[in-house]
DNA sequence: GTAGAAGGTAACCAAAAGGTAACTAGCTAG
DNA sequence: CTAGCTAGTTACCTTTTGGTTACCTTCTAC
């Protein structure tokens, strides 16, 4: 089993990952949430262990932004947080479970197995949803007036990219850093793939949603 | 939401029974674990809150006695039994969250909320089916449009890997991860695996059922 | 009005991803 | 001991992809 744990103390985090893997649990790591969340994008894990205090972005925003982009992974806080209302943030922002350290790795483990045989929460069917567009992440599938529309992973990326800021405008330096990470792209490439974007989404319908705002960037909404 | 609380301090129980009524959550209640296995033979609930002291029949045997005879409902353990190996061994009888006495009513609420949302454990005896296709995990064995399928171990164990995640996506490392979980495969394994596994299930097929998303995985389900 | 910038459209092509088929080593049942 | 199955391996083909370029259209500043 794979799960991913994301702790900024290193020797904390060395210990449990060495301790579940004597009971077979494979661990990624990550030691902050912006880390979290990139290696959450890429992978797959039956369960998510997050601790809430760190540096750059807590525990707390890291589930938040996942249970809004659809991912229902079962997530447990671990943190020396126990305040009642910290708790209650915990699951009101989407945890399945909250276990206050100090703590033993036994129950831990224990519980992370729990979690694990219950499986993910069984998403909506929407994801996002925008006038006859709607986005369903798990299923990675779009669909705009009830034809699903098979797209290529950067479209997909540009695309989720789009809805995550929708219905505000993403600048273009914002997009190709997201979509591009690694090199800058030539100059044309990002007008190439929109446009390819929007021959699949807006081509035969009456009411474009991706929108140019010259000089600023695209945006996904309903009005120009 | 219906709930069953199984407690023997009526005082506690009666407390309980009245906050969660304030947020929704009504309770049946059995003061001991005799009583409680009655009530769920005739009910169906959607969390069972165990307390584990108790006369004649206590938590930990309620929620073995459970496990044993089917009933998959999720099931919260709430004690004064705070050590380790209570703990470990509520887990091992199939609880699926453990709450020490004294606790905070409002944690407790949380907690059950989430073990509602997640449902009940698909049970191992429960099978899957997709269209015409069924599988049986008793009997191992595969029918598709009226056809039993023979396969091999590592064709099941992706087409089950499969079923588990239906009908989303599941990423190409997950499925490495889980069918050769000891050495990396070479690079085309997995595409040979499941070509071999399509044309078993998919081959004379008006509707194919394993799709490929090009870039993201393998999902198994009835619309591309 | 015009030049230049920004954006849209289309075609081209190399590389990557995926599908198919064949070969073989090792294991197992009879 | 042998026939058959399984599962790695490899080779080859097809499709998709994404990067590139070229050329248009539209907008905007002057």
């Amino acid at each position: 089993m794979l799960i991913l744990l994301v702790e900024d103390e290193a020797d904390l985090a060395e210990l449990t990952i060495d301790f579940l893997a004597t009971i077979d649990i494979e661990c990624d790591y990550a030691f902050d949430g912006i880390n979290a969340l990139s290696l959450l994008e890429k992978h797959q894990y039956e369960v998510i262990v997050l601790d809430v205090t760190m540096p750059r972005l807590d525990g707390f925003a890291v589930c938040e932004q996942l249970r809004r982009s659809g991912i229902t992974t079962p997530t447990l806080f671990l943190t020396a947080r126990d305040s009642l209302t910290d708790k209650l943030t915990g699951f009101s922002l989407g945890a399945d479970d909250y276990l206050t350290k100090p703590f033993e790795l036994e129950e831990l483990a224990a519980r992370i197995q729990v979690l694990a045989s219950r499986g993910a929460k069984p998403s909506k069917n929407t994801n996002f949803a925008l006038d006859n567009l709607t986005i369903n992440y798990q299923q990675r599938c779009v669909v705009r007036a009830d034809r699903a529309i098979a797209m290529s992973p950067t479209q997909w990326q540009l695309l989720t990219l789009l809805a995550k800021h929708s219905p505000n405008i993403v600048d273009k330096i914002t997009i190709e850093n997201e979509v591009w990470p690694d090199q800058e792209p030539s100059k044309d490439m990002l007008k190439t793939l929109v446009f390819r974007l929007r021959s699949l989404i807006d081509n035969d319908q009456e009411a474009p949603l991706i929108h140019t705002i010259r000089g600023a960037g695209i945006a996904l909404r309903n009005h120009s």
